[in-house]
DNA sequence: TTGAAAGCGCTACCAC
DNA sequence: GTGGTAGCGCTTTCAA
């Protein structure tokens, strides 16, 4: 096979005897070409192989290159064992695919959570979007608003120039606190997705608390005390179901007199994992224990149990943050958006057990 | 805040009195620039707030943008609603982003399945994956070929000019079949994933099957059929835990005459289904059926049940892919590689019940 | 409706 | 070690 150097627009122009600029007019699609002249350029293309204009030298001069980044806070295997992760790019692609768009992954790896400068420096984005994890004092960040690259949070972090899309998460747990409330429960006990990522686990002291990161995290505790008041809550090292069932295994695996009665889990992930302890210790839902989930994930491995969760619309979140970034690209500020949440009770909560 | 053009590399080297090359060399990471000098440059470029290279102007030289593509068959909350497809790509972003190049995601919709060449054309791109869904009549390949953007297919398609990765799948299956064969069973079932993209779920006629666009799809149903000759085989219409278990109910809901006395379930997530459907038809697994599945997924809800399956190292395909990537990159052309895998007999399979 | 020419911001090459 | 210069392939004025 001939392995010449590829044609370009020149090329193709030359063949069809026409200036290359009347040729760019012609893959631009514009109708202010005389229908006969684009059809020569066209079968020139055609005869040469030309499959189009290189899309770098057009990023170069139109100063744009189709490229969104989606900052990815862990290993992909991690971050998209969560179906809402996956949603969440699902409804982002959704908008931006029909635009040409394509979004690239910025994973970060087990120790550096978010993605390296090396990965950010040498790839063109106009757009970056945080999908997760989104940190306050994250590197990267600095260096995309150097760099003038537009930036679109997710759920957090809440810093300048940053647009952000989110949820009420302490409405929607306060909403989740109450029902527990309205049903009787008194002790209840909450296993949280990870303030910081560093892998730990376990009981949240009070240092550890102030220390947390994500807005996230400490929205959707509030938000169960302001029901309850302090309640302990128990870390987790990711949002994964066998980290939510070690939780799930500290926290009920005590006598009946003090464990709680009721569990509430920061995603329905976790919540999974609480179920799985749950059972594990021959402990009835939602007689012996009613547990509490955050998403309305659809996990098609639950059923029929049906958790009673806060239901977040994941999918149009991802759409509206493809709006968001369209605007952005397009010159636009969009504004903030905070979209709306609601329970879903489930067979998961029940009264407490009689004392 | 002053909205000025941003700061190009001319401009920092003027600040620093060197010329543009020197400072090129600079960002570069040349050692052959006096520390004095590199000092100064960094120093400008502080001052001026230059955040590097502009990516898009530096691609344009080097003919090469740091984007791979990876075309997902799929919406992305199906595609990766299966581990597999994310530990294959976890896997190649471990190689990929230490050289700072990004996965760019290349989904499919609900109709096309593939991107569309509007996603493809605008957008800048080193390399593409082809992840899941290989069809071997893909208009996308044309232009990525024509474009001369080279092309590793994980699984398939096997076209020329493309680098294939992949691996067994026939002999795999045929072990999981000489096993099954050994504990004694005769009347098998397959339930097979999608033959082409259109919807289809049944069992799979001679002209389906004739028709069948996924050679994963082909190779595994052979491998049944090499032990126990031709089997019934049901088609589900996506790779995903409610269709395993939509035809699980299809297949094992018959008197346990006619009943398969094993099911082979061409991925675990489908195994996880007809699981599932055992369940619900009160059928316990394995005195009255076995169940087996194929790729070694970790399902961390599934547990626990072990899942006798045929164990594909899906991580280190990813790598695979990221290192032919690499090399294609560079210029090389890498050999088309065939990985590994093995039998791992779980908790669900056993002898067929006394007939 | 088409053409000429000027760069986009950078790096590769060659000279010093 | 450093500087000058010529493009990479395209789009975009502006003029014809």
């Amino acid at each position: 096979m001939s392995d010449r150097s590829r044609p370009t627009l020149a090329t193709v122009a030359a063949r069809a005897a026409v200036a290359p600029s009347t040729a760019s007019l012609v893959f631009a699609g514009s109708d202010r070409v005389a229908p006969a002249t684009r059809d020569r350029v066209l079968a020139a293309a055609a005869d040469l192989g030309y499959a189009g204009p290189d899309p770098v030298a057009r990023s170069l001069r139109s100063r744009r290159s189709g490229v969104v980044g989606a900052v990815i806070g862990d290993r992909l295997a991690h971050a998209f064992s969560d179906p809402v992760s996956v949603q969440l790019l699902d409804g982002v692609t959704e908008v931006l695919s029909p635009l040409g768009v394509g979004l690239l992954l910025l994973p970060g790896d087990a120790d550096r959570h978010g993605p390296t400068l090396a990965q950010l420096a040498h790839v063109p984005l106009d757009a970056v979007v945080y999908a997760t994890c989104g940190l306050e004092d994250d590197p990267a960040l600095v260096h995309l608003q150097r760099r003038g690259v537009p930036v679109v949070a997710v759920d957090g972090p809440c810093v300048d120039d940053v647009v952000f899309v989110g949820i009420p998460d302490r409405r929607g747990t306060a909403e989740l606190a109450g029902h527990l409330a309205d049903l009787g429960h008194r002790r209840v006990a909450v296993v949280t997705l990870p303030l910081r990522l560093d892998g730990t686990r376990g009981l949240v002291g009070a240092a550890r608390r102030a220390g947390t990161h994500h807005r996230t995290v400490r929205e959707r505790t509030l938000g169960v005390e302001d029901t309850f008041g302090p309640v302990p809550a128990w870390e987790t090292a990711a949002n994964a179901v066998e980290e939510g069932e070690r939780a799930g295994r500290q926290l009920l695996d005590v006598p009946a007199g003090g464990r709680p009665t009721a569990v509430v889990a920061q995603s329905d992930v976790l919540a999974a994992g609480v179920l799985r302890a749950a059972d594990s210790l021959g402990l009835r839902v939602p007689e012996d224990v009613s547990v509490a989930g955050f998403d309305g994930a659809e996990l098609p491995w639950l059923p029929p149990v049906r958790l009673t969760t806060v239901v977040q619309p994941t999918t149009e979140k991802g759409r509206v943050v493809g709006r968001a970034v369209t605007d952005l690209v397009a010159g636009r500020r969009p504004d903030d958006v905070v979209l709306d949440v609601h329970l879903s009770v489930g067979t998961t909560t029940g009264p407490p057990p009689p004392s």
